[in-house]
RNA sequence: GGGCAGGUUCCAGAGUGGCCAAAUGGGACGGGCUGUAAACCCGUUGCGGAAACGCUUCGGAGGUUCGAAUCCUUCCCUGCCCA
């Protein structure tokens, strides 16, 4: 696809709305624009849905644009009030500040900062040292009060109640699009679409105080096909830190996608190209799981890495490759064309244990299979946990080491899809 | 600061002295059907226990009572109206 970066993205689906499309087109093509994105301190971690603006900037980074990140941690001790129910916690400036940092190690991945072209600051650099009267006279008299209270992003918390420390947030996000254009001359700030308001204050603030003009860009807040929130599961975020959720999870988070959402994310999470992407999103049928392969090999692989996105989709070739679809006994787990059982996650149990004989509710529970021996023992009454394929049929019944296959483990499985690998230890 | 209405299990929302681990709906989970989809059908949905049964929950802390999510006191929090 000839073109520029700006129809490139928009063909991708990342564009929700833009300030003025063509002037922005003109500019990603004519010259190296400065943009930036910002990034909540609210956790550890990001989670999949912020692959989308970390998306973006990738594609905008290899149209040669200078990117700015920037982890919001001056911001996150305010709290954002836009699109939301409800107040956030308010959290520890310690915390928000650790929380930060490791965001900024997560996004240096896809973004590789040098301080040149790919830039990552915190705003509570600038944020922070502000003087409270000074602010309001030099920042605060260019915000409406009118003007904000009609915005649609504060429309459910003007019913829900909405405090004085969150109505200030617009002004400090504009705060930070106005130091990043006089710092940095960037002229273009992207976000989520509740981000949409306020970055057009920043817009609005340049234009009062510099009396230039800057750009706006939103993406769209993606919902999968079902409306769920993009990147939650109902056991809670999907985690870019592999310790918080591993890599073989994030692999079948994508895999387990909605078929009418694959060619939607394709575009979105993985770089393949559209001529592609337009193929696979054509395949019907059973054939949709060879797209989902490929995103989710190719999501996990910008994430994780090449390594472990292949052990990731070695594992889940092991767990998932020939089994018979009514889950009796198969051929073995490894045997399927490039499964490899070893990927799988494995807890290794002392053999003195598996001996004596371990409560299927206990073992399933202890390797997180389950969340209580209470719902463990409520699934073996349902016909849902299963021993090297086999149904669990009582309660009573125990693991032992003859329990353990050819190939030395015990392969546990919670539904169909939740598998966990028992080798015995010591 | 004054008046009013509220804070219930993941969410919404019933319950207003024992029959309440708590209706109903959503979500989630398991089973069936399938393609590791969707839709649909069935079931489950506090924790421990093989079970009998026990234990901890209804904003916090006390109290009344044989017995409280339900009554009283007090504290915290939220919304609405007035200032």
């Amino acid at each position: 696809m000839s073109g520029t970066v700006y129809d490139e993205i928009k063909a991708r689906g990342f564009v929700a709305q833009v300030s003025d499309e063509d002037a922005v087109r003109k500019m990603l093509d004519a010259e190296k624009v400065t943009f930036y994105v910002g990034f909540d301190s609210t956790a550890t971690s990001l989670h999949a849905g912020s692959l989308v603006p970390i998306m973006a900037m990738v594609h905008l980074r290899r149209a040669g644009h200078r990117a700015i990140a920037v982890v919001g941690s001056g911001t996150t001790m305010v709290g954002d009030p836009s699109g939301k129910t409800e107040m956030r916690q308010m959290l520890e400036e310690t915390t928000i500040r650790a929380q930060g940092q490791a965001i900024l190690i997560q996004l240096a991945r896809y973004l590789h900062f040098d301080g040149a072209d790919a830039i990552a600051v915190d705003n509570a650099d600038w944020l922070l040292p502000l003087h409270y009267i000074h602010f309001l006279r030099d920042i605060g008299r260019h915000f409406s009060v009118n003007r904000m209270l009609a915005a649609e992003a504060y429309k459910l918390r003007l019913e829900k109640g909405l405090t004085f420390i969150e109505f200030n947030y617009q002004l400090l996000q504009a705060y930070d699009f106005l130091t990043l254009y006089r710092k940095y001359h960037c002229t273009l700030q992207m976000g989520g679409d509740d981000q949409w308001g306020n970055i057009l204050a920043g817009i609005d603030l340049i234009r009062r105080v510099e009396g230039e003009t800057a750009q706006a860009l939103t993406f769209p807040l993606l919902t999968t096909a079902t409306g769920a929130k993009m990147g939650k599961t109902a056991q809670g975020a999907v985690w870019l830190d592999a310790a918080q959720f591993s890599p073989y999870d994030f692999f079948q988070y994508w895999v387990n996608c909605d078929d009418r959402d694959v060619g939607r994310f394709l575009r979105i999470f993985t770089l393949v190209p559209l001529d592609e992407i337009r193929r696979l999103e054509a395949l019907k049928d059973s054939g949709i799981n060879e797209a989902k392969r490929i995103l989710a090999f190719e999501a996990t692989k910008i994430t994780h890495g090449e390594l472990e996105a292949e052990k990731a989709r070695q594992a889940a070739a092991a767990a998932f490759g020939g089994k018979t679809a009514g889950g009796s006994i198969g051929a073995g787990p490894g045997s399927e064309s490039g499964g490899d059982i070893n990927a799988l996650p494995t807890t290794a149990v002392p053999r003195s244990r598996l001996e004596a004989g371990i409560s299927p509710a206990g073992l399933f529970t202890e390797v997180g299979l389950t969340p209580s021996r209470r719902e463990a023992k409520r699934m073996i009454e349902q016909g849902g946990l299963y021993v090297n394929d086999e149904r669990i049929d009582s309660v009573e019944r125990l693991l032992t080491v003859k329990d353990l296959g050819p190939d030395g483990g015990m392969l546990l499985k919670a539904g169909k899809k939740k598998v966990h690998r028992i080798v015995p230890s010591g």
